[in-house]
DNA sequence: CCAATTCATAACCGTACGGTTATTGATCGT
DNA sequence: ACGATCAATAACCGTACGGTTATGAATTGG
């Protein structure tokens, strides 16, 4: 289950990518020139970082013509939601036992 | 504030580095030694992983004699869940209750 | 006191990664 | 038909990263 979210984190860690999911969440779909014209980096490497997102599950393409159009995959965050869900639940756990302890103490 | 999300997203895009701090979660306070035990790496190696999480804010120490405690520190994902915030329409309620238990755990 | 334990740091190593330029395959416009 | 544009791939390069062993500083126990 968690190995999805690995390869979420690792996509997510670098900077460039990061920018580039985040362009996609804001405007919903782009082509790379369009990706490229504003990453800071050359077109080779924006390709590259769109294959890394979404070999992650992060985005989807289309072809349509000589272009490739980017958006946002919605469920590409879930494994990130879940793998945290999980830890709240803990932590929640964690939280009905000291409240359950401090009820105990006030007796 | 995206800084600090660069800093967790990279520490936890290790798997090891995310086994340890999993281990804390589910433990509460573990030892170097005692995280090493089953780290399935070499003490240097688990030292170097608990400096990154520390640096990311994800973990907090606690020096005792000659071993030292490590703990997660809970608000340390909170830049994980503040980046997500241009995905709430998505997420909405996980979101929600995700941050709830974040500010109910703040100090 | 001395030996052992605990942890951090240093020094080093191989590899994976993010970047580049060059190239190729399609597809469009004229 | 042809030149231009778009995107992916290949080949290469420097560096950062995760791992190791070796060492040192501090603390503990017998």
């Amino acid at each position: 289950m968690p190995a999805a979210a690995n390869k979420v984190f690792t996509a997510l860690a670098d900077p460039t990518r990061r920018a580039i999911f985040e362009r996609l969440a804001r405007n919903g779909e782009l082509t790379v020139r369009a990706l490229t014209d504003k990453a800071g980096v050359s077109q080779p490497a924006v390709s590259k970082h769109l294959g890394v997102l979404k070999l992650a599950g992060l985005v989807h393409d289309r072809h349509q013509g000589r272009q490739t159009h980017y958006r946002v995959r919605p469920k590409g965050l879930a494994p990130l939601i879940d793998w945290m869900g999980f830890y709240a639940a803990f932590w929640e756990d964690r939280l009905d036992r000291l409240e359950d302890l401090l009820k105990r103490m006030e007796q």
